[in-house]
Order: C-alpha cells, then sequence, then structure tokens
DNA sequence: CTGAAAGCGCTAACAT
DNA sequence: ATGTTAGCGCTTTCAG
C-alpha cells in the first residue's frame, strides 16, 4: 500500500505538502494541490487510520455499548442502533459495537484507557448505572440513551417517560376505563434498576392518581411464556381490568395471543398500550398494537449528536434532552366495555 | 494519561521490557515482571491501541458490513450482528459497524484503504455481490455470512437451504399436502439479487417436483400489508394451497393475522412454515410459527472464525461451510386438510 | 506558499 | 534476561 512519501514523491513535493492537501489546513497552490491529487489518485492513496490517530488527536471513532442480555433484543431495540450508527457516518465517525455486560467495568475502563475510540455513547441505562463513574474517571467524553437517577450533569436523550405516562392513561381514562393493569419487567430487571420500568411506572402511578384511576402491577419476563403469565394472572382478577399498559414486546405479544385464545376480545373486551414499541413489532401482533413511543432515530441521532459536540469541543455543559413520545392508535384499543 | 515510558521509569527498567511483559514475547524474570507490573497497575496504564496497530502488525478491529435497508431490520437478523460481536470479542478483536449502502464501493475502498480494520464480514450478501471484488483486489482478509453466485474461491459461511427445502417439503408433504405457496420477497429485492430468497425458490421448487407436488409462488414486500396482500391472492387461488411458505417474518405475520381476520383457521385450513425466521420473532405471531432455520449464532460464529483464521494466517485456502437447518414445530402446521 | 524536522507511543530487530 | 534503536505513517510546529 501505498504510503504519504510515495504520493510526495510522485508528486514532486514535500510529504508534508500531501498532508495539507488533504487536511486544508494551509493554503496550497491550485497548481501543487493539482500535481499532489493526481498521485494521489494515482496510487490509490489513502491515509492510515492510525498513523492519523496517533499523530493527530482526531480519533474517529465512537463506542456504542449496548450490553449482552439473556433476553436478546427486539428489533424497537436494534433501531436505535442502527440509527446511532447512521448519525455517526453522517458526522464522519466510525462506530465500534461494544457489547460487555454492563457490569464489566473493568473492561469498559481497558477500552477508554486504550484511547481506541474518542467518544462512548451508552444504551441500555440503569438508574444506578455504574458505567457512569467509570467514565467520568477516566475524563473521556460520553452521553447516554437514557439516563440515571443521578444525572445532573450528564448528557443524555432519553424518552419522556412522564409524558408517555399521561398519554397513555388520558387517552384511556377519556375513553372510560376505569381499571388498568400494568405489565412490567420481571422483578430481577427491576432490581437491576431497568431504567425505562421505573420512569414508566413512576409515570403511569402519578397519571392514574391523577384522573382517579386504579392500577394494578404485574411483573412477567420480556418472552411470549410471561406475556401468558400475565393473561392468567388478568383472568383471575376480579373485576378484571378494561385496559392493560405494557412496556416489552415479546411479553405484550405473548399476552395478546394469550388473551385470543382465551377468547377475550381485544378492545372490545380489553384495550392493550403497547409502551415503547416500535412500528414494526407493534404490526407483528394480532390485533396491531396501538404504542406510545418515542422515536427510536430521534433519540440515537440527539444523543450521537450530544456526544459528538463533547469530542468536537464546541459544548457549554451538558445536553439534556428529553423526546416526547407519538402515541399510535391501532386495533387494540378502544373505549371501555360498560 | 500515562505512556510506556512512564511504566518503565517508574519501574526503573526499559521501555522495551515494559512492553515484552505486556506481550510476553520474551522470558522475563519474576523479578522485573513483578516491579513492571506494580507500575502499571499504579499508573493505571493501558497501551495506546493506535500506537499498537501502528508498529505493530496487528489491529484488533474487524469490520461488520450490514448494510442499510429500508425495510429496517427483524430481531432475527440482529441476533446474526450480536453473535458475531461477541464471538468477535472472545477472539480478542473490537467490531466496527459499518453501514454503508451495499452499492457504496468507493466507501468500502476507502475504508479497507484506512487500514482501519483487519478484515471485512459480509452480512446481507447478493448473488452478484460486487463487494467481493473490491475486497478481493485490496487484498485484505474477508468473509461473508452468505454467498454470492460464484463463490469458489471465497471464505463463507450459510445457511444450507437445500437442505432447508427439502425439511420443509418433506415435512408437509408426510402430512398430505399436495398444493403450496411461496411467499418470495419483492420483485425488486428478487432482481437485486436476495441471496436467501433466491436459493431457497431453487430449493423449494426441486423439493417440490421430487416430491411431485404444485408450487405458486407470490413475491411481496416484508411488511404487514405485504402480507395481507399475499393473503388475498391467496384467497382468490382455486383450488387454494393447503401449505405457505414463507420468507420474512413481518410479511409472514402479517399473513398470518390478516388470514385470522378472514376466519381461516391456522394449521385446520391451512399450514404455515416460516423459513429463515428466528425463534423470538416466531413466537410474536399467533398461531406460533412453525420454523425452519439455522442456528443464526453459529452461523455468525462460524463466519467471524473464518475471517479471524485468514487474519491470523493459520488456514489453507477458502473456509466455506453450510449450516444445517433445523425445524421447529410449532402451531402453524398440521396435517393437510381432507 | 512550501519544506524540514520533531514527535505521537508503541513493536521488534539488533544488540549485549 | 534486559537494554538500545530504528522505524510504523502520519500531524504540526518551526523556518523560510
Amino acid at each position: 500500500m501505498a504510503t504519504r512519501d510515495d504520493v510526495a514523491r510522485l508528486a514532486g513535493v514535500s510529504p508534508s505538502t500531501v498532508s495539507y492537501v488533504i487536511s486544508g489546513r494551509r493554503t496550497i497552490s491550485d497548481a501543487t494541490k493539482a500535481k499532489v491529487l493526481s498521485a494521489m489518485r494515482e496510487l490509490n492513496y489513502t491515509p492510515d487510520a492510525f498513523a492519523q490517530g496517533l499523530a493527530g488527536s482526531r480519533r474517529g471513532i465512537l463506542a456504542l455499548h449496548f450490553p449482552t442480555s439473556v433476553d436478546g433484543y427486539s428489533s424497537t431495540e436494534f433501531e436505535y442502533v442502527t440509527a446511532a450508527m447512521e448519525r455517526a457516518r453522517a458526522l464522519g465517525y466510525h462506530m465500534l459495537l461494544w457489547s460487555n455486560p454492563m457490569t464489566d467495568v473493568m473492561g469498559l475502563e481497558s477500552l477508554v484507557g486504550q484511547k481506541l475510540v474518542a467518544g462512548v455513547l451508552l444504551m441500555e441505562v440503569s438508574i444506578n448505572d455504574p458505567r457512569f463513574d467509570v467514565l467520568r474517571r477516566a475524563n473521556i467524553p460520553f452521553a447516554s440513551i437514557g439516563r440515571p437517577d443521578d444525572s445532573e450533569d450528564l448528557s443524555y436523550v432519553d424518552n419522556d417517560f412522564a409524558e408517555a405516562g399521561r398519554i397513555a392513561v388520558d387517552y384511556l381514562a377519556d375513553l372510560g376505563h376505569h381499571s388498568l393493569m400494568y405489565i412490567n419487567v420481571s422483578v430481577q430487571d427491576q432490581k437491576a434498576g431497568n431504567g425505562p420500568a421505573t420512569r414508566t411506572a413512576r409515570a403511569i402511578g402519578d397519571a392514574v392518581a391523577g384522573r382517579g384511576l386504579r392500577m394494578q402491577e404485574v411483573p412477567v419476563e420480556n418472552n411470549a411464556r410471561g406475556g401468558r403469565e400475565a393473561l392468567e394472572i388478568y383472568l383471575a382478577m376480579d373485576p378484571r381490568p378494561t385496559a392493560v399498559l405494557a412496556l416489552k414486546e415479546f411479553a405484550t405479544a405473548g399476552f395478546v395471543n394469550a388473551a385470543g385464545m382465551a377468547s377475550l376480545r381485544i378492545p372490545e373486551d380489553l384495550s392493550v398500550i403497547a409502551l415503547g414499541v416500535g412500528d414494526r413489532s407493534a404490526e407483528m401482533v394480532a390485533p396491531a398494537l396501538t404504542t406510545v413511543a418515542p422515536s427510536g432515530e430521534r433519540i440515537s441521532h440527539a444523543a450521537v449528536d450530544a456526544l459528538v459536540q463533547q469530542i468536537e469541543g464546541r459544548t457549554t455543559g451538558a445536553v439534556q434532552e428529553l423526546i416526547t413520545p407519538q402515541m399510535m392508535v391501532r386495533d387494540s384499543s378502544g373505549p371501555a366495555p360498560r
């Protein structure tokens, strides 16, 4: 592979001149610029990223920490990843997908210590997430999709859960529903401090109290079996709630499908609203799920922007943004039965 | 941040000694090793990845090319990504997710020219994929998940589509089905040379001929609407096939859900088998889909292994592996109606 | 407007 | 068993 010196030789200029026509950090005469450019093309030259990174200050790689989960991932979560990836590309950065467990603090320290990446974007943030301390200590730019409870000086972009709770509950209350069930993540996930679960529970609780409704919470695992369990619990309730708010798509699908088997009619007997579930997943289920969810693309884009702003040093303090979720009424919700 | 020279100074040894205790490429006395290690710890030292990459030969990053698609991605496809990511990590490599469009040959050339990555893993391979030529010319190690038609000297891991076709068709034939419908990807995707679609069509065609069955092919887009269109076409057929083989999960879900709305009973009136769809997606649908699919994890692991073998120079020629798909009978298939 | 030269923080060959 | 030294291919000062 050709190096910068090869180009310089062919063009009959000094090596640094080649660098300067590439970086544009110096005014170069059109004549030499042309010579250099044509030499570059002839040799099919591309600067070596490692040499650039070592010599210069810019290391154009971002890490996206997407911790592995036993539950597997949904297409909804994948949307966040692809959106972040595309935004990074648009801003001239490569994206390193980093999947070590969330608890692997040592691994994160070492990733950062290697200085391979210019900044880190965190996903799957818990309310007491240990990664923030590591990153703060390491003095590396970072931002997060989601936020911990103590987020004062942090740069993050998150769903506006309070708004999501209000939207969903207002919608149901206006349709005459008085009694709700909330399908939460598993107790284990709640203990682990799952951010969306925690905030959604608070938000719905507040909204329910504000409208004078009743709500019962049911924790299940996010898979078809969890959804079936939730249905059994639902069937055993007396009186039964007329609406269900649910957090995760696999459990929600399991619930809806089991309800169908049990000859419960959705939405005639029971309304279901999926929170935070993407459009593709919502339409895989029958009846198609009414959802309240933020645009994953908007969240990821804003988060990457926040990170890059820090990296490039053009920011005054932390960027904090809450994305307003949108309600998409599909076929799983309607007026309360009388 | 501390550098290697800082560590050497603190430990009272030469800089290269520090390098050697890290790499283990030289026998070091326990005494000095201890000194160095403690100095490293005290300074919280981690070697700089860019310096290591520039000076040495090892550049521990793999690129995973996951081209952007307008259709969005399913959780099934995401499984391939996470599995590849984890295998890379286990083998001591970082994973760069690269999402430029498949046709961005220039971009690929430049990524490779930068020498940022030690090798490239291709996903979403089409039968006449332009990326292989680029990579071959660039003389960089690469492997693929999926394969083009001309794959003689290539390293790839792919689903054994012929086997998948046999498994699915034999199963249906043994249950008394004579007439099948095959829900293919859109005509546009077929023209683009979608590998799984092309090979599945061939495989099913062969298997159907071998068992003396009939088959009709229906191309639709991979979304809920496409599935509904497929159902309309199905309903218009006379006589109607008793079994449907389908390729993509969003279209399949749309078809099954629309069938339910039309009061078609699955599997009593009609069997549905989803090809290449993962377990999580199969269970989001009601009735849960019978699937014939390879383990995405196995494919990704084998593909990363093949790539790393090339990078590390311990391979004799191309590694080519076909992964046998497994049938998972769920609730969407059964005996042909009489 | 352009060149020369000093690093960036390492690896690995060449010493002893 | 350890030290010395020549690069790796760039960016960026310093010098015209």
